[in-house]
DNA sequence: CGGTATCCAAGTCGATACTG
DNA sequence: CAGTATCGACTTGGATACCG
């Protein structure tokens, strides 16, 4: 059995995922259903049967457009520095064209996930910053980066096993 | 502040997520800097500043091979069945081509997230089942499948506030 | 049954040029 | 500064036909 528990705090965000229940001290318990029914938790789609389909669509939409390494990377940077312009964003995130920047940030901003602010002077002066939505996207996906960085090597290696049975 | 506690049980997954920390129960708090260490749990790269550009480009490649909507329904089939046929597969991931099946299968393979096994008879017999990483994948997941439902209806409400500017 | 191989339509993305 | 417009290379995925 498995245990996580996540915290979150205004500004850094600490995840502890796969720990053995046995590791964890006492004070760190899974919730039982009395209390879990009592604070409105609920249980995860993925295992509880069917799904509302919109959420299924919707879940592999946002799937498919975080998957897309521009949007995680400047929800990162956004998330990391705060408020920032268009060209310091292009600057930050390295590698990512005009084009795709104002796309990205257009789609990000449809889905609620930032703020676009244009400031009314000369030279134009437009600032970007996450809404809560966005904020708390970044955060449940802390946990699929935790994954992806923990099982990096056993993945590679994985791989590796692969292809050499396959030459 | 926001507390998330995970729990993960053989056969079954509960997901507590964006709870306020006032409305848990007593039982349930952060761990502590000590503790933390002390189990050798880890923070979430996303919130620790810069990140080793090599590994970032590693985990984003990892996030875009996993994270694609065929993957995410077969994890997600497969996690629920067991160990699942070929055509049994195609059938249960509604809307998926023998191609796409074929090639999804092989990359979740390769990746280790999945076993296939060739049973040698006469019609051919090919069965499937999720590696312990490919079910750790599929639960480093719920965090999103949550957030998405919880936030459908904010985000479809973003949406049209945004195309309605638009018009 | 459980695949490969091939073709083709649609979409993605970068580069470049231009604008208020 | 912060975009829009356009073009062309590249990728993706479905359909179809065939194979051991």
């Amino acid at each position: 059995m498995y245990v996580t528990a996540l915290q979150l705090e205004e500004g850094t965000r600490k995840i502890y995922t796969h720990l053995m229940e046995s590791d964890l001290p006492q004070s760190i318990r899974p919730l039982d259903t009395a209390t879990m029914e009592a604070v409105g938790a609920s249980s995860c789609p993925l295992s509880t049967g069917p799904v509302d389909p919109r959420v299924e669509r919707l879940v592999n939409e946002l799937i498919g457009r975080v998957a897309d390494k521009w949007t995680m990377l400047i929800l990162e940077v956004l998330e990391e520095h705060g408020e920032l312009r268009f060209t310091r964003i292009g600057k930050l995130v390295e590698g990512i064209s005009q084009k795709m920047l104002t796309q990205t940030l257009r789609q990000m901003e449809r889905d609620g996930l930032l703020i676009r602010t244009v400031h009314p002077v000369i030279p134009p002066r437009v600032e970007y910053r996450l809404t809560d939505l966005g904020n708390s996207l970044s955060a449940a996906f802390c946990g699929v980066w935790m994954w992806a960085a923990a099982n990096l090597d056993r993945i590679e290696a994985a791989r590796e096993v692969f292809d050499t049975g396959r030459r």
